[in-house]
RNA sequence: GGGCGCGUAGCUCAGUUGGCAGAGCAGCGGACUCUUAAUCCGCCGGUCGAAGGUUCGAAUCCUUCCGCGCUCACCA
């Protein structure tokens, strides 16, 4: 079979089929050199005497053409109907569909693939084989000399993205890159199989390879694997950005996450401390004997916080329903049931503004703590966020846009009407109601907003005044009860709930109370903000009857603690927009015709 | 939603007073056994975000629209 291959004197075979009739003649005779090149390290790669190499003969696949063809057409028309996304109703300006270099660039890419096809080789094998990871090659050999290499004569099976290829005629260095490790290949004619090197040198930037051969180091330095061995493991058909400038446009690194990932490794770590942070979260609450649950996305009524929720509709029950904008209800309902300590890790959903602090959709840990109040969930929230911190970061202290952040406990704590007091000189207990707070701050010359309610008033007044300034973590505590419709009074003054919200680089980090179990002070409490809603604040809570029901069969004293995960990432990745930490950020539909 | 800015080759960016659309990288062809942003020679590559207008002539000026960013508003 691969005598017939090798000694094929027709190099056309396998490009004439994908000619493309748009293409202007020169280009499409330059597509036949390529076509021939490619044909030709086609044949040279059928000739791999490696078994770890192995590639079913022509003869062996023909008895499922169909299967195989078939497949691999299916998998590309259902790549590129998931590449358009609901949102993506026209093709990507970058790398979109319209002629141009990159066009072209695809076409000698096609070209290829489709030789490989034409000489029986699987551009998409399903099986890659024995392999050795880039990490582990590295620590094993970084610190070997070339001596001790030489000595060693240890050979690897390596795999993973091309990310440039360095040709000098009979010697090629090619960048490999897998789990964001990189490593250098090296190809030398003289120490291979002459057609193993030709098709090493055809292979593009972008394709996914497996290299077998020796562990040496170069004349330069260099740690690399001298190939004697190569499998091609997916072919790219598309160039990746470019390879020293990287990928900046920010919409395209955020629509096209992947590329992102690829070529700027500030996404990947980003993407790296996410999960960590995940990682830390539940491993410090596992071992505080938490539970963690999950509810549901899709409610019935939304609650649970302040805000304005999406709709959707359930077809069979012809049931409107809510994408949560919290799951605080339901994990009280799961403390009333005896789980006594739960949490969950929600993708929370509010219908509302964008911002570098907002995501329509962002992630929040909830969690309860039976017989606990809001002052043990501020202890719990220390010792969790300078854990995590630990964890992620190594320190305790971390750099968040130039300042540094110290997570030590104990936080400072400040009462929030004393915050207001510090900074506005407004105090908002003595301006008790909507007119009279208006005046006082008329009478400061403050800007009054649009705030329908006294409460509403008095959060503007501290987001406007208070947060920004709130860089190390502290605790604001004590809120008016008019802000605070699920937590429970303050015994010393009832005009106070118990409630801390966790402030860190300007952001709130975390909302945390005493849990309101008294069934009927909180059902006054969201009538009351049914009146709120009467009123025009639109984000009052709906009353839930079925809530108020299981506080009747009793909720035991609970602290409750609310954190906002993205935010959270984005302090310990040092990131100061929201959509850095989100791998998939909401961004506005791309249109025809735009 | 308002204000400001941006949108030019696959990527990163120039583009003068309104006067032939440019570079680097990538790609293609060639040379090259030590590069790591390789180098050298040659070549290909454009709906200047879209539509309309002004003008002898528009990437450039005007209008509208689309997208992105910053910012304000909104917003746990």
């Amino acid at each position: 079979m691969s005598e017939r291959a090798l000694t094929a004197q027709e190099p056309r075979v396998g490009h004439e089929g994908v000619a493309r009739p748009r293409l202007r003649v020169r280009a499409a005779q330059a597509r036949r050199g390529a076509g021939r090149h490619a044909w030709r390290e086609t044949a040279d790669r059928l000739r791999q005497p490696d078994p770890l190499l192995h590639v079913a003969p022509p003869a062996a696949r023909e008895g499922s053409p169909h299967e195989h063809g078939g497949g691999q057409r299916g998998r590309r028309a259902a790549g590129r109907s998931r590449s358009l996304h609901p949102c993506h109703t026209r093709p990507q300006r970058s790398g979109g569909t319209r002629a141009g270099v990159s066009d072209r660039e695809q076409e000698v890419r096609r070209q290829r693939l489709a030789a490989l096809r034409e000489a029986g080789v699987d551009p998409f094998p399903p099986r890659t084989g024995p392999r050795t990871p880039v990490a582990d090659v590295r620590e094993r050999f970084d610190d070997k000399s070339a001596e001790e290499l030489e000595q060693l004569a240890e050979s690897v099976a390596v795999c993973g993205r091309i990310l440039a290829q360095r040709s000098f005629g009979k010697l090629v260095f090619v960048t490999l890159v897998e789990e964001g490790v990189r490593l250098q290949v090296s190809a030398r004619k003289q120490e291979m199989d002459p057609d193993v090197f030709r098709f090493v040198k055809k292979l593009d930037v972008g394709d996914f390879a497996r290299f077998a051969g020796p562990v040496w180091r170069t004349q330069k330095g260099e740690l690399s694997v001298d190939v004697r061995e190569v499998q091609l493991l997916a072919k790219s058909l598309r160039p990746l950005p470019e390879k020293w400038h990287g990928l900046k446009d920010v919409e395209a690194r955020y629509r096209q996450r992947y590329l992102d990932l690829i070529v700027n490794e500030e996404a990947r770590r980003i993407a790296v401390i996410r999960s960590s942070t995940l990682r830390a979260m539940r491993s410090f609450l596992d071992a505080r004997g938490f539970l963690e649950v999950e509810t549901p996305v899709l409610q019935p009524l939304y609650g649970g916080a302040a805000a304005l929720p999406f709709t959707t509709h359930h077809n069979t029950y012809d049931q409107q329903l809510y994408l949560r904008i919290s799951d605080e209800l339901y994990l009280k309902r799961l403390v009333t049931g005896g789980l006594d300590r739960v949490y969950e890790i929600a993708h929370n959903f509010r219908n509302e503004g964008i911002s570098k602090k907002h995501n329509p959709e962002f992630t929040m840990m909830e969690c309860y703590q039976a017989y606990a109040d809001y002052r043990e969930m501020m202890e719990l929230t220390e010792a969790m966020f300078c854990e995590i911190a630990r964890q992620v970061c190594g320190d305790t202290k971390v750099e968040y846009q130039g300042a540094s952040i110290d997570f030590t406990p104990p936080w400072p704590r400040i009462e929030m009407t004393r915050a207001i007091e510090e900074a506005t000189g407004i105090d908002v207990l003595e301006a008790g109601e909507l007119s009279s707070l208006r005046a006082a701050m008329r009478g400061k010359g403050l800007d009054l907003g649009s705030a329908p309610t006294w409460g509403k008033l008095v959060d503007d007044l501290f987001g406007d005044h208070v947060e920004p300034e709130m860089v190390q973590p502290t605790f604001v505590i004590d809120y008016p009860w008019e802000l605070s419709p699920l937590a429970k009074r303050s015994p010393d003054n009832p005009r106070l709930v118990e409630r801390f919200e966790a402030f860190v680089a300007g952001m709130e980090l975390g909302n945390a109370f005493s849990e309101l179990n008294d069934p009927d002070d909180q059902r006054q409490r969201l009538e009351a903000q049914a009146g709120d809603a009467a009123d025009g604040d639109e984000e009052a809570h709906p009353l839930d009857e079925d809530y108020i029901r299981a506080l009747e069969h009793g909720l035991p004293p609970t602290g409750g603690l609310g954190v906002g995960v993205d935010r959270l990432v984005m302090v310990l990745a040092d990131a100061p927009n929201i959509r850095e930490v989100i791998l998939f950020p909401h961004l506005r539909p791309e249109v025809e015709g735009s």
